[in-house]
DNA sequence: TCAAAAGTGTTGGACCTACACCCATGT
DNA sequence: ACATGGGTGTAGGTCCAACACTTTTGA
C-alpha cells in the first residue's frame, strides 16, 4: 500500500526518540538426539535428547549456562539476528529452525526491560559445538491438580527439568497453571528455581512442548535424525520425545507412508542386520 | 537463579544506552463468527467469519484500515499491553487469545524500526466494536506451483484475502513460497499487493492459518460459538474456516465427545426444532 | 403439501491394538 | 546356544466415509 502525501510529510517529521524502546534478544533453544553407548554389545544405544548451553562469559550470571543469545541488531532481520548469532558463538549454519514465543514479562533480565524472541532450533550434529556444552534433558511432571467449576476448570502442575553431562547437573523446577473460566483461558508458567540464567529454562520448556506437539502432525523428527536410520532408531526417538513406549509391529505399519526402504543394512551388530530408511519428503504435497 | 556479588557491581553500573533498540508494538488480530440472514424464512443464517479493523487516526497510512495496535508502555508485559490497548482502542475484555508470531522485517513500518508482536482474538460477541467495522474475510488460493529436487522440495502460491462489508472492499495478494533442502527449511511470505495497512495483512494470514490449524486437534472453535449452539451451526463453523464440506451424520458422531445436550430446542424456524448443546470442557483431563 | 433442516441406520472398508511368532546375527 | 533386535501375521475392535432413509416444522 502507497503512502498518500499527507503520510510523507508527516514522515518527514517524525522522531521516534520520544517513545519508551524495550531492549530485544533473540535465544536459540537448539536441540540434537544423540546415542548413549551401552556397554553391551548386542544392545543398541539410547536415544537421548539433549540442549546445547554457553557458559556466560559476562555479567550478569556470569559464569552461569544460558541458551545462544544476543541483542539484536537493527541492521537485521530477527531471523537474520538470530542466524548470526548462532553462526558467531556455537558455529552452526545447517539446521531447522522456527520461532517459539517472545517473552516480555518484566522483570525477566536484571539489566533492564528486555524481551526475548525466542527460537527452537533441531539439529543432527554428533560433534560438540564452540562455546558450550550439551546436556541430556529429564522432564519429569509433579503435584498434578484439577479442579473443575460450572464454568471451566483449573490445572495445577510442577515439572521438573533436569540438565545432565559428565560433568554437571542442573536443576529446574517450573509451575505450570492453566485455568479456564467461560471464553477466557490463561496459562502461566513461574519458575521455582532454576540452575540457568534468566528465565531461559521457560524457553527450554517451550521448545520441548513444541517439538512433542509437532510431532504428532509434522515429519519434524526427521530434523534429529540422520539421513539413514533404522526404523528402530526412529521409534526409539518418538519414545524419547513422547516419554512413552510404542508397539513395535504397528509403528512400523504407521510409519511405513513416512520413509523409504534404500538397499542397505547395518552390521556388526550382535543381532539381525536392519534395513536403513531415508525420510521421504515427498508426502506434503 | 540468584545474582552473584559480582552480577550485582556489574548492574550499578550497567547502562543501556550504548544499546540500539527497536521499537515494538504489540498487534491484535480480532476475529468472530457472525450469522448473515437469509431472505428464505426456511432457511438458516449462514456462517461468515470477520476480522475486526480501526480506522487510522493518524499518520502513517492515515484513514486507512490496520488491525487494533499500539506501542509498548515499558510499564507493562506485552500481554498486558495488548489487553490495555484492545480494552481502551475497541472495548472489549472478555475473549480468547494467544500469541502468533513476532515480526521484525526492517522495512515494515516506514516511520523506524518496528518489531511487531501479534495476537489471535477470537470472540462471539454479536454487537458492533468501537472505532472500527468487521469485515468478512474471503480467501482463496491461486497459481499453486510444485517442484521437486533430489533433496527437497519448492511450493509456491499466491493467495487471495478479500476483506469487505456492506461500504467496502479490500482487496490483498500474498505469495507464499516454502522451501526445503536437506534439514534447512524456509517459509517466505511476502505481500503483493495489499489495501491495508502496513503489514497488517501478513498478520491476519497468520491468525488464519493457526486457527485453522488448531481447529483440528483443540476446542478452540467453541470460542467463536454462542454458549448454546446447534450441532448444525457448529459444523457451518467448522465448513466456513476450513472451507470444505462435511457429511452431517458423521459430524454428529465425531463431535459427540466434545458437547453435552441440553434440554432446549430451537423454535420457529420453518423446520424441525433442532436440539441446542453446550461445550464440554471437560475433556481435557 | 413442501422445502429445509434434524436426526438415525447401515454397510464395507480402513486402520488400530495387542499379541504371537519366526528370522538373523556375533560372541 | 542365546540374547538381542529385526520383522511378519492375525484376530478383534473401533472408527470412518458414503449413502439412504425418516421426522418435524411453518408457511
Amino acid at each position: 500500500m502507497k503512502l498518500s502525501q499527507e503520510d510523507k510529510k508527516f514522515l518527514e517529521l517524525y522522531s521516534d526518540s520520544e517513545y519508551d524502546k524495550p531492549s530485544v534478544t533473540v535465544d536459540a533453544v537448539i536441540l540434537r538426539m544423540i546415542d548413549k553407548d551401552t556397554n553391551n554389545y548386542r544392545k543398541l544405544p539410547q536415544k537421548k535428547l539433549q540442549v546445547f548451553l554457553l557458559k556466560r562469559k559476562y555479567p550478569p550470571y556470569l559464569n552461569c549456562y544460558s541458551v545462544a543469545g544476543t541483542f539484536i541488531d537493527l541492521n537485521y532481520t530477527l531471523n537474520e539476528s538470530m542466524k548470526l548469532c548462532v553462526k558467531n558463538k556455537v558455529g552452526i549454519e545447517n539446521y531447522y529452525y522456527e520461532q517459539l514465543y517472545t517473552f516480555g514479562e518484566k522483570q525477566r533480565d536484571p539489566r533492564t526491560r528486555v524481551l526475548s524472541v525466542s527460537y527452537m532450533l533441531l539439529t543432527n550434529m554428533e560433534e560438540n559445538l564452540f562455546n558450550g556444552e550439551w546436556f541430556d534433558i529429564n522432564i519429569e511432571e509433579k503435584s498434578f491438580k484439577y479442579e473443575t467449576y460450572q464454568n471451566g476448570y483449573l490445572k495445577e502442575k510442577d515439572v521438573e527439568i533436569t540438565l545432565s553431562n559428565e560433568s554437571e547437573t542442573l536443576h529446574n523446577v517450573l509451575h505450570v497453571k492453566v485455568e479456564k473460566r467461560d471464553i477466557k483461558q490463561t496459562e502461566e508458567i513461574s519458575i521455582v528455581s532454576t540452575d540457568i540464567a534468566f528465565d531461559h529454562i521457560k524457553l527450554i520448556y517451550y521448545a520441548l512442548q513444541r517439538l512433542k506437539n509437532k510431532l504428532e502432525y509434522t515429519d519434524i523428527i526427521f530434523n534429529l535424525l540422520p539421513k539413514k536410520f533404522t526404523l528402530t532408531e526412529l521409534k526409539n526417538c518418538y519414545e524419547e520425545i513422547l516419554g512413552t513406549k510404542l508397539l513395535d509391529a504397528n509403528f512400523r505399519r504407521k510409519t511405513a507412508g513416512l520413509v523409504s526402504p534404500l538397499n542397505e543394512f547395518t552390521q556388526d551388530k550382535g543381532h539381525r542386520p536392519s534395513q536403513l530408511f531415508k525420510h521421504n519428503s515427498l508426502n506434503n504435497l
